[in-house]
DNA sequence: TTTGGTTCACTTTGTTCA
DNA sequence: TGAACAAAGTGAACCAAA
Protein backbone atom coordinates (compact mmCIF):
# COMPACT_ATOMS: atom_id res chain seq x y z
CA UNK A 1 0.00 0.00 0.00
CA UNK A 2 2.91 2.50 0.42
CA UNK A 3 2.47 5.76 1.91
CA UNK A 4 -1.26 6.27 2.28
CA UNK A 5 -2.51 3.10 3.87
CA UNK A 6 -6.24 2.39 3.09
CA UNK A 7 -8.52 1.99 5.76
CA UNK A 8 -11.34 -0.69 5.82
CA UNK A 9 -13.95 1.07 4.59
CA UNK A 10 -12.34 2.94 1.48
CA UNK A 11 -14.60 2.31 -1.60
CA UNK A 12 -13.86 0.73 -4.89
CA UNK A 13 -12.89 3.78 -7.47
CA UNK A 14 -14.94 1.21 -9.72
CA UNK A 15 -17.78 0.21 -8.24
CA UNK A 16 -17.77 1.73 -4.60
CA UNK A 17 -17.86 -1.52 -3.25
CA UNK A 18 -15.36 -2.68 0.05
CA UNK A 19 -11.62 -1.74 -1.63
CA UNK A 20 -8.77 -4.49 -1.06
CA UNK A 21 -5.73 -2.35 -2.34
CA UNK A 22 -4.31 -0.52 -4.96
CA UNK A 23 -5.08 -3.02 -8.39
CA UNK A 24 -3.69 -2.21 -11.40
CA UNK A 25 -2.86 1.36 -10.18
CA UNK A 26 -6.26 2.10 -8.72
CA UNK A 27 -7.54 1.28 -5.20
CA UNK A 28 -10.12 -1.26 -5.77
CA UNK A 29 -12.22 -4.36 -4.93
CA UNK A 30 -11.11 -8.12 -5.74
CA UNK A 31 -13.94 -8.28 -8.23
CA UNK A 32 -13.24 -5.24 -10.46
CA UNK A 33 -9.50 -6.39 -9.93
CA UNK A 34 -10.24 -9.71 -11.47
CA UNK A 35 -12.40 -7.83 -13.99
CA UNK A 36 -10.27 -5.98 -15.20
CA UNK A 37 -7.20 -8.70 -15.49
CA UNK A 38 -9.65 -10.88 -17.38
CA UNK A 39 -11.33 -8.55 -19.88
CA UNK A 40 -8.92 -5.48 -20.31
CA UNK A 41 -7.00 -8.21 -22.02
CA UNK A 42 -9.51 -9.28 -24.51
CA UNK A 43 -9.89 -5.31 -25.87
CA UNK A 44 -8.75 -6.09 -29.66
CA UNK A 45 -10.31 -9.26 -30.14
CA UNK A 46 -13.70 -8.78 -28.77
CA UNK A 47 -16.09 -6.20 -29.17
CA UNK A 48 -17.97 -5.12 -25.62
CA UNK A 49 -21.54 -3.63 -26.67
CA UNK A 50 -23.25 -1.83 -24.29
CA UNK A 51 -27.28 -3.36 -24.07
CA UNK A 52 -28.52 0.61 -23.39
CA UNK A 53 -26.53 3.98 -24.22
CA UNK A 54 -23.20 3.30 -22.87
CA UNK A 55 -23.10 5.01 -19.68
CA UNK A 56 -24.72 1.94 -17.28
CA UNK A 57 -24.06 3.34 -13.35
CA UNK A 58 -21.51 1.05 -12.31
CA UNK A 59 -22.32 0.09 -8.55
CA UNK A 60 -21.99 -3.08 -6.39
CA UNK A 61 -25.27 -4.55 -7.02
CA UNK A 62 -25.28 -3.67 -11.01
CA UNK A 63 -22.02 -4.07 -12.00
CA UNK A 64 -22.11 -7.55 -13.05
CA UNK A 65 -24.95 -6.24 -15.66
CA UNK A 66 -22.63 -4.65 -18.24
CA UNK A 67 -19.36 -5.11 -19.24
CA UNK A 68 -18.87 -2.40 -21.76
CA UNK A 69 -19.43 0.15 -18.99
CA UNK A 70 -17.63 -1.73 -16.42
CA UNK A 71 -14.70 -2.00 -18.61
CA UNK A 72 -15.05 1.62 -19.65
CA UNK A 73 -14.89 2.76 -16.00
CA UNK A 74 -11.94 0.79 -15.06
CA UNK A 75 -10.21 2.98 -17.57
CA UNK A 76 -11.69 6.27 -16.88
CA UNK A 77 -10.78 5.61 -12.87
CA UNK A 78 -7.18 4.89 -14.32
CA UNK A 79 -6.62 1.17 -13.99
CA UNK A 80 -3.47 0.73 -16.17
CA UNK A 81 -3.68 -1.97 -18.94
CA UNK A 82 -0.02 -2.84 -19.13
CA UNK A 83 0.37 -3.71 -15.39
CA UNK A 84 -1.20 -6.98 -16.30
CA UNK A 85 1.09 -9.54 -17.23
CA UNK A 86 1.68 -10.59 -20.70
CA UNK A 87 1.69 -14.36 -20.96
CA UNK A 88 5.19 -14.34 -21.97
CA UNK A 89 5.55 -13.12 -18.47
CA UNK A 90 3.00 -15.34 -16.73
CA UNK A 91 5.17 -18.05 -17.95
CA UNK A 92 8.50 -16.75 -17.05
CA UNK A 93 6.68 -16.19 -13.61
CA UNK A 94 5.25 -20.09 -13.21
CA UNK A 95 9.01 -20.76 -14.40
CA UNK A 96 10.48 -19.17 -11.34
CA UNK A 97 7.34 -20.53 -8.68
CA UNK A 98 8.31 -23.98 -10.25
CA UNK A 99 12.23 -23.60 -10.04
CA UNK A 100 11.29 -21.82 -6.20
CA UNK A 101 9.62 -24.58 -5.25
CA UNK A 102 11.56 -27.32 -6.39
CA UNK A 103 14.47 -25.50 -4.64
CA UNK A 104 12.34 -25.72 -1.57
CA UNK A 105 11.78 -29.52 -1.57
CA UNK A 106 15.43 -30.54 -2.28
CA UNK A 107 15.85 -28.05 0.86
CA UNK A 108 13.84 -30.39 3.03
CA UNK A 109 14.46 -33.58 1.21
CA UNK A 110 18.16 -33.06 2.19
CA UNK A 111 16.95 -31.68 5.40
CA UNK A 112 15.25 -35.11 5.75
CA UNK A 113 18.81 -36.81 5.30
CA UNK A 114 20.28 -34.87 7.43
CA UNK A 115 18.13 -36.30 10.10
CA UNK A 116 18.23 -39.93 9.08
CA UNK A 117 22.19 -39.73 8.89
CA UNK A 118 22.13 -38.22 12.40
CA UNK A 119 20.32 -40.83 14.22
CA UNK A 120 21.96 -43.32 12.24
CA UNK A 121 25.53 -41.51 13.56
CA UNK A 122 23.61 -41.46 17.40
CA UNK A 123 23.07 -45.28 17.22
CA UNK A 124 26.84 -46.21 16.29
CA UNK A 125 28.38 -43.96 18.01
CA UNK B 1 -25.90 -14.54 -6.25
CA UNK B 2 -22.65 -13.80 -3.79
CA UNK B 3 -23.47 -11.01 -1.40
CA UNK B 4 -27.14 -12.24 -0.72
CA UNK B 5 -27.57 -15.73 -1.41
CA UNK B 6 -31.04 -17.22 -1.84
CA UNK B 7 -32.53 -19.39 -0.23
CA UNK B 8 -34.72 -22.16 -1.38
CA UNK B 9 -37.86 -21.23 -0.50
CA UNK B 10 -37.39 -17.84 -2.09
CA UNK B 11 -40.35 -17.18 -4.59
CA UNK B 12 -40.41 -16.26 -8.28
CA UNK B 13 -41.66 -12.41 -8.06
CA UNK B 14 -43.38 -13.00 -11.69
CA UNK B 15 -45.54 -16.18 -10.44
CA UNK B 16 -44.49 -17.20 -6.74
CA UNK B 17 -43.09 -20.61 -7.94
CA UNK B 18 -39.64 -21.37 -6.72
CA UNK B 19 -36.86 -19.22 -7.62
CA UNK B 20 -33.87 -20.12 -9.02
CA UNK B 21 -31.69 -17.37 -8.99
CA UNK B 22 -31.72 -13.75 -10.67
CA UNK B 23 -32.69 -14.07 -14.56
CA UNK B 24 -32.90 -10.78 -16.54
CA UNK B 25 -32.03 -8.71 -13.47
CA UNK B 26 -34.80 -10.34 -11.22
CA UNK B 27 -35.08 -13.21 -8.95
CA UNK B 28 -37.12 -15.72 -10.68
CA UNK B 29 -37.72 -19.45 -11.24
CA UNK B 30 -36.83 -21.45 -14.08
CA UNK B 31 -40.14 -21.49 -16.25
CA UNK B 32 -40.34 -17.45 -16.31
CA UNK B 33 -36.93 -17.37 -17.38
CA UNK B 34 -37.30 -19.06 -20.57
CA UNK B 35 -40.92 -17.47 -21.29
CA UNK B 36 -39.10 -13.78 -20.60
CA UNK B 37 -36.27 -14.81 -23.40
CA UNK B 38 -38.76 -16.20 -25.84
CA UNK B 39 -41.57 -13.36 -25.30
CA UNK B 40 -40.20 -10.54 -24.75
CA UNK B 41 -37.95 -10.13 -27.99
CA UNK B 42 -41.05 -10.37 -29.72
CA UNK B 43 -42.50 -6.95 -28.76
CA UNK B 44 -42.37 -5.02 -31.55
CA UNK B 45 -43.17 -7.94 -33.99
CA UNK B 46 -46.13 -10.25 -32.03
CA UNK B 47 -49.32 -8.74 -30.38
CA UNK B 48 -50.26 -9.89 -27.15
CA UNK B 49 -53.81 -9.41 -26.46
CA UNK B 50 -55.43 -10.29 -22.76
CA UNK B 51 -58.57 -12.29 -23.34
CA UNK B 52 -59.67 -10.53 -20.24
CA UNK B 53 -59.43 -7.39 -18.73
CA UNK B 54 -55.43 -6.96 -18.68
CA UNK B 55 -55.17 -7.77 -15.05
CA UNK B 56 -54.78 -12.22 -14.83
CA UNK B 57 -53.06 -12.48 -11.54
CA UNK B 58 -49.80 -14.81 -12.44
CA UNK B 59 -49.32 -17.79 -10.57
CA UNK B 60 -47.66 -21.19 -10.86
CA UNK B 61 -51.21 -22.93 -11.48
CA UNK B 62 -52.39 -20.04 -13.83
CA UNK B 63 -49.48 -18.44 -15.27
CA UNK B 64 -49.59 -20.35 -18.79
CA UNK B 65 -53.36 -18.81 -19.01
CA UNK B 66 -51.89 -15.63 -20.17
CA UNK B 67 -48.92 -14.67 -22.13
CA UNK B 68 -50.14 -10.82 -22.18
CA UNK B 69 -50.44 -10.29 -18.44
CA UNK B 70 -47.45 -12.92 -17.35
CA UNK B 71 -45.20 -10.78 -19.48
CA UNK B 72 -46.48 -7.32 -18.94
CA UNK B 73 -45.80 -9.17 -14.92
CA UNK B 74 -41.93 -9.85 -16.22
CA UNK B 75 -41.07 -6.56 -16.78
CA UNK B 76 -42.99 -4.48 -13.89
CA UNK B 77 -41.20 -6.62 -10.96
CA UNK B 78 -38.19 -5.07 -13.48
CA UNK B 79 -36.60 -8.03 -16.08
CA UNK B 80 -34.45 -6.00 -18.25
CA UNK B 81 -34.83 -6.97 -22.00
CA UNK B 82 -31.47 -5.34 -22.64
CA UNK B 83 -29.91 -8.66 -20.52
CA UNK B 84 -31.35 -11.11 -23.36
CA UNK B 85 -28.74 -11.39 -25.87
CA UNK B 86 -29.20 -9.97 -29.66
CA UNK B 87 -28.83 -11.99 -32.26
CA UNK B 88 -25.16 -10.41 -33.18
CA UNK B 89 -24.38 -11.40 -29.19
CA UNK B 90 -25.66 -14.48 -29.53
CA UNK B 91 -23.24 -15.15 -32.65
CA UNK B 92 -20.27 -14.22 -31.10
CA UNK B 93 -21.07 -16.53 -28.40
CA UNK B 94 -21.39 -19.00 -30.74
CA UNK B 95 -17.81 -18.08 -32.10
CA UNK B 96 -16.10 -18.05 -28.51
CA UNK B 97 -17.29 -21.63 -27.29
CA UNK B 98 -16.35 -22.96 -31.37
CA UNK B 99 -12.84 -21.77 -30.81
CA UNK B 100 -12.74 -22.48 -26.86
CA UNK B 101 -13.90 -25.97 -27.80
CA UNK B 102 -10.84 -25.96 -30.91
CA UNK B 103 -8.20 -24.77 -28.54
CA UNK B 104 -9.49 -27.94 -25.53
CA UNK B 105 -9.12 -30.52 -28.68
CA UNK B 106 -5.94 -29.13 -29.91
CA UNK B 107 -4.30 -28.97 -26.54
CA UNK B 108 -5.79 -32.49 -25.93
CA UNK B 109 -3.79 -34.12 -28.94
CA UNK B 110 -0.56 -32.17 -27.77
CA UNK B 111 -0.49 -34.08 -24.46
CA UNK B 112 -1.48 -37.05 -26.26
CA UNK B 113 1.61 -36.40 -28.71
CA UNK B 114 3.56 -35.74 -25.49
CA UNK B 115 2.48 -39.38 -24.05
CA UNK B 116 3.14 -41.00 -27.07
CA UNK B 117 6.60 -39.37 -27.53
CA UNK B 118 7.86 -39.94 -23.97
CA UNK B 119 6.69 -43.92 -24.32
CA UNK B 120 8.85 -43.85 -27.21
CA UNK B 121 11.60 -42.10 -26.11
CA UNK B 122 11.64 -44.51 -22.79
CA UNK B 123 11.45 -47.79 -25.11
CA UNK B 124 14.73 -46.66 -26.81
CA UNK B 125 16.49 -45.27 -24.03
C1' DT C 1 3.19 -6.07 3.36
C1' DT C 2 1.62 -5.23 -1.14
C1' DT C 3 -0.04 -6.66 -5.38
C1' DG C 4 0.47 -9.55 -9.04
C1' DG C 5 -1.73 -14.42 -10.51
C1' DT C 6 -4.39 -19.09 -9.77
C1' DT C 7 -8.08 -21.92 -8.58
C1' DC C 8 -12.67 -23.38 -8.07
C1' DA C 9 -17.46 -23.28 -6.70
C1' DC C 10 -21.29 -20.81 -8.11
C1' DT C 11 -24.23 -17.77 -11.13
C1' DT C 12 -26.46 -16.82 -15.27
C1' DT C 13 -26.55 -16.91 -19.89
C1' DG C 14 -28.30 -20.00 -24.05
C1' DT C 15 -29.69 -24.71 -26.18
C1' DT C 16 -32.06 -28.91 -26.60
C1' DC C 17 -35.74 -32.03 -26.20
C1' DA C 18 -39.93 -34.39 -24.39
C1' DT D 1 -43.79 -24.86 -22.16
C1' DG D 2 -40.35 -25.94 -18.90
C1' DA D 3 -36.72 -29.28 -17.24
C1' DA D 4 -32.06 -30.71 -18.01
C1' DC D 5 -27.96 -29.49 -19.70
C1' DA D 6 -23.52 -26.90 -21.57
C1' DA D 7 -20.60 -23.07 -21.33
C1' DA D 8 -18.59 -18.79 -19.99
C1' DG D 9 -18.26 -15.24 -16.50
C1' DT D 10 -17.87 -13.88 -11.55
C1' DG D 11 -15.63 -13.31 -7.29
C1' DA D 12 -13.69 -15.28 -2.77
C1' DA D 13 -9.83 -17.63 -0.95
C1' DC D 14 -5.56 -18.53 -1.70
C1' DC D 15 -0.34 -18.49 -3.33
C1' DA D 16 4.08 -16.26 -4.15
C1' DA D 17 7.52 -12.69 -5.60
C1' DA D 18 9.42 -8.34 -4.70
Amino acid sequence: MKSSTIRALDPCLVCGDKAIGFNFGVLSCMACKAFFRRNAVKLGTYDFICPKDGDCSITHTYRRLCNCCRLAKCFRVGMQKDLILTEAAKEARRQTVAQNRQKREQASKTKCLDLVCMNIFNKIS
